[in-house]
DNA sequence: CCTTCAATTCGTCATTTAACGAAGTGTGGT
DNA sequence: ACCACACTTCGTTAAATGACGAATTGAAGG
């Protein structure tokens, strides 16, 4: 019941479950997330965080980048996962993050990064 | 979207969960499921009714009792019930109540509503 | 080393949530 | 008509949540 209510909480939330949308077939470097979501680096890190603790996703870090990405398909979130994904493919917010993060994809980290500090959003 | 995080922050729960639980297989009126959950008959109702709201229970008054069920199997909130349930059949929690509900449901509903008013739980 | 930089952790604030008791609603019995 | 009763609604309070900026961490590159 802990474990099934942790996770009910993380995927109670519309950014976390954007987030968990957006990871569908490929992981995504955090600032790709900043940048889909539009929120604080540090808020978008507690969401993954939160996300992370229920186990619906796991992190790589590559040098100074972290990476994101969906768990093995034998993994038990996978039950939870799918439900979601069955639940909102056709969601209009889904389709509109899809829109957009396909040109996030095709901006390199750097860039991105850069987009942080004009807006302020950053140190 | 809306509609999705309507429905899992009234399952990310503890207590509206167990209702869902106790609710597999027939229908019970407020007070048992006040009796369930140990907790003010305000309190109940005001989960039930979130749980109401988000589809997952449908709600039916007979003379001063008010019971609560499970919608039609044909009701797209079956989807989250059969995660929720298959999630959840072998939970500790679950099983306790399931046994706690024999005694529970074997008690007439006047004798129920008595065991508030001993507890202080009632106006 | 020392700096830079992506990300995280920490501290704070505004909002939401879950709990309760008191008051209100509407049904049934006398 | 009146009261008793089962439940709901309302108002309040304590705790949890989500947002942010500031400070910290740890990896890369000079």
């Amino acid at each position: 019941m802990n474990r099934f209510i942790k996770t009910t909480k993380a995927i109670s939330d519309p950014n976390r479950v954007r987030a968990l949308m957006a990871l569908q077939g490929h992981e995504l470097c955090v600032c790709r997330i900043i940048e889909l979501l539009q929120l604080a680096p540090s808020t978008v890190s507690k969401h993954l965080a939160i996300l992370r603790q229920a186990g619906l996703v796991e992190g790589r870090k590559e040098g100074r980048w972290m990476h994101y990405r969906l768990p093995n398909k034998n993994s038990r979130a996978w039950k939870t996962l799918d439900w979601i994904f069955e639940s909102l493919e056709n969601s209009t917010e889904t389709q509109a993050d899809k829109l957009r993060l396909k040109t996030i994809m095709d901006t390199d980290l750097e860039k991105l990064t850069q987009i942080y500090k004009k807006q302020g959003r950053w140190t």
